[in-house]
DNA sequence: CTCCCCACGATGGTTGACGAGATTGTCAAC
DNA sequence: GTTGACAATCTCGTCAACCATCGTGGGGAG
């Protein structure tokens, strides 16, 4: 979930600016969203709200309350009596979420390595299969789409309400670095050994194991990542 | 910072509610949060936009800008078209919040260790020394002052910004729990040899031994106040 | 050319109104 | 008496228009 930072950007994104109201069916929130994520507003741009009103076909104050929203998912930065803006989070930032990332998903690791079910063990194994299986027709992205299948597999059996709740928000604010490292020569063997280790921990039943597992698979992936774009 | 989970309730608290603006010194939202937190409004309590707005004398936009700001701290929840509530949270989420602070605080003190500069080092010596000397005297409330100052400079160190803003915004949806733990018969001297611990870790620039002693500590604060609350 | 002041731009907040979704209550049919 | 449909009500979500406040930049005074 981490090789492959994805959040699916609402494909539709098709030329839906005219200001008549007909295509208000996604919430004014997750319109403003998708702009700032595909890029149609520049980084470090202000968003002056009676523009985007305009912009969006909507009210002011729709457009205020979906910025305020997005403050807190840390898609825009604000300051009061000063406005919006895009915000940027630099390579340095990136790092320090990646960081975040990984103790917390080193938590809901460990929490999945008590909880773990031998279903649920079964399930996690059998992802990983069609990993492999992926990974040696050498469809690299349709292993990485594996990946991302596992990681939530192992956040669902975390059940741990408040971790996946604070990855969530982390992840958006790296909607900017949809890298996938998977792609990166050599990474993809070593990820799937990484996932391998975590997976076997969790089917020990070994709660340090695992977490220590996650974190270090993490770390190379922050690693890959700093490497990749520095 | 946790020995003692306290954010200072604004005391002023002295009947505010005139229609008239007065007293707007404080944002809708600080008023309203520190309604809730000081229970002025019951958990489960529904919050009618339309009442709070007349209680606290400000129009409907504000408690609604208000409201959205609290719910993504935690302290209320919101349903589309069924309103607001105060949320309560319950023991297992309590713990749920602990474990995650206490891997937040494990990383900071990682960092802690990696950056501290040897006056920075002086500075946490300088704490845990009159903390001692508060234990000594037996004040434990003063002590556990000091501990809070203990962990906040360890933040600052940390000089990790994600993290710092997760664990703030754990820290306020915990405001229901404000047990002083560090007041349970024996935790304090115990206490004080888990900070010892860690503020020798980032002394020695070690960043497991401060990660491992952080988490140690706060794991036995969550346990502690687990037991307490039973 | 520099500096200060003020008008303008934009936000924060208010009021009033309207439609949509949800809940509740009533009433009729069985 | 119970059940189901329908209507009234409640509350939110949004819009529109308005005013107060704060920042900022440009123009006038020196």
């Amino acid at each position: 979930m981490v090789d492959e930072i994805v959040n699916n950007p609402a494909t539709d994104n098709a030329e839906t600016r005219r200001t008549t109201r007909t295509a208000a069916l996604l919430s004014p929130e997750d319109r403003l969203r998708e702009a700032i994520v595909t890029g149609r507003f520049q980084p470090s741009e202000r968003l002056i709200e009676s523009d985007v009103a305009r912009e969006l076909g909507v009210g002011r104050s729709a457009v205020r309350t979906a910025l305020a929203r997005l403050e807190h998912e840390g898609l825009v930065e604000h300051e009061r009596h000063r406005g919006a803006r895009v915000r940027l989070v630099g390579a340095r930032e990136a790092v320090e979420i990646l960081e975040t990332r990984a103790v917390l998903e080193g938590l809901a690791a460990r929490h999945a390595a008590s909880n773990a079910s031998p279903e649920d063990i079964e399930d996690l194994k059998a992802i990983l299969a069609e990993m492999r299986r992926r990974l040696d027709a050498g469809d690299l992205l349709a292993a990485s789409d594996q990946n991302a299948v596992l990681h939530g597999r192992i956040l669902e059996l975390a059940a741990h309400a408040t971790a996946v709740r604070l990855i969530a928000t982390l992840k958006s604010q790296l909607v900017r670095f949809q890298y996938r490292t998977i792609l990166l020569p050599g990474r993809s063997e070593h990820s799937f050994g990484e996932h391998d280790a975590i997976v076997q921990a969790i089917a020990a039943h070994d709660p340090d194991a695992a977490e220590r597992a996650m974190r270090t698979h993490l770390s190379h992936v922050a690693e890959a990542l700093r490497g990749h774009q520095a």
